[in-house]
RNA sequence: GGGUCCGUAGCUCAGCUUGGAUAGAGCACUAGCCUUCUAAGCUAGGGGUCGAGGGUUCAAAUCCCUUCGGGCCCGCCA
């Protein structure tokens, strides 16, 4: 149970009302208390003024969970009892926050096609669906990670146009996949569309020279991925072809004309969803062939069978947000209900200052690009602040400074908004960013480090007084209602801001408050307040993937 | 035309789900702070008709309606 939850019984209790825990709202900065009862609710029921019950309620005890509560004009505000939560973190360390949800979620992410190259677009994919998956994992759900390869259709076709007439010589030793990326490029300015629809249609009739360079291509493709997602710490539990699923549908859509969901029009077999307000869209095209909603719908319907799933959750752009729509509903229509429970995380795209990406145009940000860049930068501050450390250890604070500031980059914005991705800036790691969040952990960590006291939650908790250390710990109460919420809405945002938040009231805590003293009690209790910082600020970088370094 | 998302400080954005206290951060700019736990840090300063108009309410950046500007989507792409 979160602490708002139990503040609001013992509120209830006493005061012998039925309140919702959601009539509780934080006060505008940390030292008016944890929470405040905004008095107004109550007035017309107990025809006082809102200003006379926070006062009234003020003079009455409350159970221990309650450490204070204090009348702010129409507000009562509420301290929690500091001990109960330092205490609390100190015994659950990693776990604290966790909660007990048992549903079986699949989460389909990253969705890189092969044959082009992996750009900044698919790492905000990729860096938001491993933190929503992360975020659900710890709210105690069964996740299965899954991303999805879209192997056929006119970009392989291009690409392998490319291969045959663009002679471009293969790099010795070298990322093939990337390679291939910027040939695909060069052959949607240079080729010709009949040329591309020739090499489509050989590959559709399993043309011996084409399916092999296919093969070949797709294979260093995915090596590429691997080998980015290998970067980001990141593994699927399982990876979906599209090929596998080209003929599957039609048994659906079968089904799906006998249940009159779908019906002939015009040679092509059609679905009317006007009356959801979800338009008409095309299943089987007049050619027979099937569309891309009947691969994603028998694939939906696989899923759901074979692994027995409570919900799916489906990351992509928001450009396809009527086609999820569509998507849900022909599953309802088919007799689903776990379509009420699948949910499409949409997202913004990744524009550049000077527009859009697309990788036709070649106007894009590729991930070993970016990578490449920052390291360089990386470099030289790295060998200005730690020219003593070994150049493995050199190079595992380069990755995890990197990782954070991109990974941060990518989620901190809310999700339905687009990003403009200025290089520039991305190469900043000052001010509201990852590394700024990983530096207060380090500080932290070298505090704990240079004491020479042991860590023991059986301290003096009345030495921890300052309003610094007041604030740094009202906040590092909400860390399981942040993370609980972040996980429901599918906003890793949310866990973002705050970790920025309790960054700032530990630097603020930090400049205040020495820790290593002449006072041992009173480092006894800072050092215990830090070990609880380091202890949210290493859960919550973990559940945006971010790891968490000892020193940077 | 229909749908959807966005519009808050010079710039990038929080806050809107669930209305509530002086609308918050960062960047940039100005002035300070390293003999003291990592200065990738901290302190102070200026900077706002919350796109506009109306409505609901004791109370609106937040809810409702209208409107303007921008992105994206709307039967043979994915």
């Amino acid at each position: 149970m979160n602490y708002k939850k139990k503040v609001i019984l013992a509120l209830n209790k006493e005061i012998k009302e039925k309140l919702d825990e959601n009539v509780l709202e934080l006060p505008p900065n940390e030292s008016l208390g944890d929470y405040a009862l905004p008095c107004f609710i109550l007035s017309k029921k107990l025809k006082k003024s809102p200003i006379e019950i926070a006062k009234k309620l003020e003079s009455k005890k409350f159970p221990s969970i309650i450490e204070k509560t204090k009348a702010v004009g129409p507000y009562l505000n509420i301290y929690l009892n500091r001990k109960h939560i330092i205490k609390e973190i100190f015994k659950e360390k990693e776990n604290y926050g966790k909660g007990n949800k048992k549903e079986k979620i699949m989460i389909e992410f990253s969705n890189p096609n092969p044959f082009k190259g992996f750009h900044i677009g698919h790492l905000r994919n990729t860096v938001l669906g491993e933190s929503i998956s992360r975020l659900l994992k710890f709210q105690g759900n069964k996740v299965i990670p899954v991303n999805y390869y879209n192997d056929t259709g006119k970009h392989v076709a291009k690409c392998l146009w490319g291969l045959e007439n663009l002679k471009v010589s293969k790099p010795e030793d070298k990322d093939l996949g990337e390679w291939l990326g910027k040939i695909y490029s060069q052959a949607s300015i240079k080729g010709k569309e009949e040329e591309f629809s020739i090499i489509h249609k050989k590959l559709e009739e399993k043309d011996k020279k084409y399916t092999k360079a296919f093969k070949q291509g797709l294979s260093w493709s995915e090596e590429h991925f691997n080998n980015i997602y290998k970067d980001l710490n990141i593994t699927f539990s399982k990876i979906y072809y599209d090929s596998d699923y080209l003929d599957t549908g039609k048994k659906i859509v079968n089904n799906l004309i006998k249940k009159k969901v779908a019906k002939l029009d015009e040679g092509a077999i059609i679905a009317d969803l006007e009356k959801y307000k979800l338009n008409t869209l095309i299943l089987t095209r007049s050619d027979g062939t099937s569309m891309y909603i009947t691969k994603d719908l028998s694939m939906a319907i696989d899923r759901i069978n074979k692994f027995k799933l409570d919900s799916s959750v489906y990351v992509v752009g928001s450009e396809q947000k009527l086609h999820f729509q569509q998507l849900f509903k022909l599953l309802e229509l088919y007799g689903y209900k776990q379509s009420k429970k699948c949910y499409h995380l949409s997202y913004g795209l990744v524009n550049l200052p000077e527009g859009s990406m697309s990788s036709r145009s070649g106007n894009i940000v590729l991930y070993k690009d970016l990578k490449r860049k920052l390291f360089k930068l990386l470099d030289e501050e790295i060998n200005k602040r730690h020219n003593n450390k070994s150049k493995s250890e050199k190079q595992k604070i380069k990755e995890d400074i990197f990782s954070a500031a991109i990974r941060f980059d990518m989620v901190l914005p809310d999700t339905n908004k687009e990003i403009t991705f200025d290089i520039k800036k991305s190469i900043c790691f000052e001010g509201d960013t990852g590394p700024y969040i990983q530096y207060a952990h380090t500080r932290a960590s070298s505090i704990l480090k240079k004491s020479k006291e042991k860590i023991s939650d059986k301290i003096n908790y009345r030495l921890l007084s300052k309003k610094e250390e007041q604030n740094l710990i009202s906040k590092l109460a909400l860390f399981p209602e942040i993370t609980k919420n972040a996980a429901e809405q599918h906003k890793p945002n949310i866990v973002a801001q705050y970790l920025l938040r309790i960054s700032h009231l530990f630097s603020d805590f930090y400049h205040n408050c020495p820790c290593i003293s002449e006072d041992k009690d009173l480092e006894k209790a800072r050092l215990l307040l830090v070990f609880c910082t380091k202890q949210i600020l290493s859960s919550g970088l973990y559940l945006l993937g971010i790891n968490s370094p000892e020193e940077m």
